[in-house]
DNA sequence: ATTGCTGCAAAGTGTTTGCAATCTG
DNA sequence: CAGATTGCAAACACTTTGCAGCAAT
């Protein structure tokens, strides 16, 4: 439910190693991503990073996403966000309250691909996953 | 993997008897949904319906949604639609190539909640889920 | 020196909202 | 009739794009 610690400088290692220049707003903007253990918004990195245009913020999150380093999820609400983490982990358990966010890589989906792929002879590419509910605090808290 | 069929009859009834009232523009927009067997969005709807504003058509939907007559999904490139479905079937498998969907029920997320609320002690409210691929046709399609 | 990257601001999507007029129950 | 519903257009939230200048390799 863990993994390696992420680093700016090793997310600026896998850049610079898939061919992509490091510059001073992308730093930045892997800083900023790295301080979040919630899930974001685009608009909220764009506030915190001054060094970084919008543009840029957008293009280098993309970026960062083609590389498995975040992901970008819907809240329950409909609201798009981002999550960080370590490539390999791909579905998250949001707290609709706080938004505290736990990655998971049991995937159950690869259980019943099978019989979807038996049943419908669709060729299957890929699935969406996110799990909503409340952290223990938030699911506690009368509120 | 089927269902009963919709109706605009069956679902006006139920509309009427959470006291929401029938009108013309509802009539139509929901016309307009049973007539497709794919994902559409929302505008596809408005253009279809000139009986009916944008406004309109955007809350039928989410007011058809609420009553679990149709689901608001997100297609692959992150595009909105919505699909219909008689109420229960909650999961889609979408045909990146030309849209064919097809609606199950077997939900194997239920099978990693238990484990998910026992190891995070979160309480779990919900989840997405949605299968991308391709169907028979569009797969074997050289394109 | 290349060529990718950046910022700006304008243009896009997709959706919601305020509000007076209108229609249903 | 009362209150729900509608349409319009303006406002919104979020994201992408064109392009000229700048900077990493």
């Amino acid at each position: 439910m863990s993994g390696t610690q992420l680093s700016t400088e090793s997310i600026v290692q896998t850049l610079s190693s898939h061919g992509h220049r490091i510059t001073t707003p992308r730093r930045a903007v892997i800083d900023a991503v790295l301080g979040h253990e919630r899930p974001f918004t685009a608009e909220q990195i764009v506030a915190e990073v001054p060094a970084a245009g919008r543009a840029t913020v957008y293009r280098t999150l993309e970026l960062l996403a083609s590389l498995d380093f975040c992901n970008r999820i819907l809240q329950p609400g409909g609201h798009p966000a981002y999550v960080t983490g370590e490539p390999g982990h791909r579905h998250h358990l949001v707290c609709s309250g706080c938004g505290t966010t736990v990655s998971f890589t049991a995937c159950p989906v690869d259980q019943i691909v099978d019989d979807l792929r038996a049943e419908t002879h669709f060729r299957i590419d890929g699935h969406h996953l996110e799990v909503f509910g409340a952290c223990p605090d938030c699911a506690s808290t009368p509120n």
